[in-house]
DNA sequence: CTACGCGATGAAACCGTTTTCATTCAACAC
DNA sequence: GTGTTGAATGAAAACGGTTTCATCGCGTAG
């Protein structure tokens, strides 16, 4: 009579049923070759028969590999990351991991205490968007021996790794793109900066590409919003308003582009006669709009799988790529400016 | 000398310099208020002092709880299911759970794999979007004795728990809304229906709405497409030229409303005194549409909300609510049609 | 004075795997 | 006939916690 009649099946059961040791259960199950065929079968047979699952929280912690690797974004709804994510797990899953997936929603703080949770759950990679921290949590991490990957923007300093593109020189090489164009009065629609460094960085890149041009009163031109369409709307607003001769806007997202482009549709602005409107990202609808969105084509499905191949690189003992890795950006030109 | 010096810290460690046994440490992280208070500072103070995280991998194998919730999507690209992680995140986060997500891409072998992976990983419960599954993961399922939630439909025979809104009926009420409004040839943009059991349900939804409205050639008017704004323009240019007197399209999903009406922007078709267009989600951009959209409010993010909370009071061992939870819907008439 | 209950703590068993090391046995070389 | 080798298998020791049960004082009721 047993203790608990329903209990699930484990491996020690399974070796019991086919007459074998725990072990060669094991084995048949992670290394197969190393098991003689007949004996195999019989395993395989009886772990069919009872669809036997093997624990991996007891297999990960006796192995020290969990197959798992955590993610932390600012948010999933916005599907930037969503595409990112993607990326990785296209390359991961294939390889037998799994993701774990939080969301800072842009609050370092959270964004620390996600860091510790994953790590207590000795993920075996980290995966983190930008490149500021809370400095707890960059502590713990430069002391973890694990192989951290930061994205969506570059850095001289990383933690271990960096993938991604230079938040500055998209927004900078965009503005100056659009000064190219003839556009003489170009207004900034940005993220809100606070602890977010690819906001920040595209911010500055604005500003210097305007500093190069020569316009000296591109500071009174800037608005910031959180990143939502009706934010887009609400923003162009301002910034028509707070400078009526404006004949650019330049989106540093195309979330807040859209909006915008949205927003003079319902006011009767001509896009781009009387105001062009550039984005960044080359979101899934931006092609779509009419008029088609002008906007910078970011890597964002392939900073994923760039970073899941790098992390398989160093998992399976080849060398590790370079620190920094530069995944560019493309201007898109199309209707809106 | 250590055979691995750099090796983390463990609850043994933590013990010893704090002069206590590991079971006192554990009781300090897990129920602090069985340790008296001078021994609890104590203990904290070494923990604090080397940063020490406790391994959950060994925790949840001991104690039989991850503290983990797999949830399966079948895209997480598209934010209607990242509103509803949102909505389960809101309420499980707090309570110490993490969310272990992964995506079927619609496909039910795939899915059948994720809760093999979860299930392996021994989740503390289990959420599927949907009402059909892969017969295998089906039987897993109802042997398996952990909470499992379906979501996003309804169906007479869950598993365990199903916690959505009737696709059928939403789809239904849409359809026989524009009948309501005078339109009289009424065309329906779906998603493709293999396998799924939410766009199998909105077409059959509008098939009998159209049948009650006494229109038998409803049939010819059905256009089939994935769920993306391109299809969306292509479905909605198909569906007129197969039949050139329709007056309304009703698209199964805002992804399709929304690139349809951008099509109708593209060829100058007037929406809606030409051709008007419903759609079915709210998602965030339907309401920023020129014209802003007619659709169909879901309760994405309240389905992942209920589902926490059905979860959490199941957890404390507060009776489980009812089987079935129909959260409803709302038909929300804009600009469109 | 003794028995009892209760708060605080610890020893030992256990959770279900992987890893390491040892053993067995057959094939093969000399 | 005797080592030598290598394939196949298993016993035992981890892995790092939690749970159960026992023990130790100590205040208090009888």
């Amino acid at each position: 009579m047993q203790k608990d009649p329903l209990r699930q099946f484990r491996m020690r059961d399974i070796a019991q049923q086919a007459g074998v040791s725990l072990v060669t259960v094991s084995r048949v199950l992670n290394q197969p070759e190393k098991v003689a065929r007949a004996t195999r079968e019989r395993v395989l047979k009886v772990i069919h028969e009872h669809d036997y699952i093997p624990d991996m929280l007891a297999g990960s912690m006796a192995s020290r590999r969990s197959f798992a690797v955590g993610v932390i974004v600012p948010t999933i709804t916005n599907s930037l990351f969503a595409d990112t994510i993607d990326g990785l797990s296209s390359v991961l899953e294939p390889a037998g991991y799994q993701l774990m997936i939080g969301s800072s929603r842009y609050d370092p703080v959270r964004e620390g205490a996600l860091v510790r949770t994953m790590l207590s759950r000795r993920v075996d990679a980290l995966v983190l968007t930008g490149t500021t921290h809370d400095p707890d949590a960059h502590k713990l991490l430069a002391s973890a021996r694990l192989p951290v990957f930061e994205m969506w923007n570059l850095t001289p300093s990383p933690i271990d790794t960096v993938i991604g593109f230079s938040n500055f020189e998209a927004a900078r090489q965009m503005t100056l793109w659009l000064h190219g164009q003839g556009y003489r009065c170009i207004g900034y629609l940005g993220g809100l900066t606070e602890k977010n460094d690819r906001t920040t960085d595209r911010e500055a890149g604005f500003l210097a590409a305007m500093d190069e041009i020569g316009d000296d009163a591109a500071d009174g031109r800037i608005v910031r919003a959180p990143f939502d369409f009706p934010s887009g709307g609400t923003g162009i607003r301002a910034l028509k308003q707070q400078c009526p001769g404006i004949d650019a806007a330049f989106a540093a997202s195309d979330v807040l582009a859209v909006g915008a482009v949205l927003e003079c549709q319902r006011q009767n602005w001509q896009v781009p006669q009387q105001l062009a409107i550039a984005g960044l990202d080359d979101s899934i609808i931006a092609a779509q709009l009419t008029p088609s969105l002008t906007t910078v084509r970011l890597p964002r499905y392939e900073i994923g799988r760039r970073i899941g191949e790098e992390f398989l690189a160093r998992v399976n003992g080849r060398a590790a790529g370079p620190r920094q890795i530069d995944l560019g950006f493309e201007i898109v030109p199309r209707e809106s400016a």
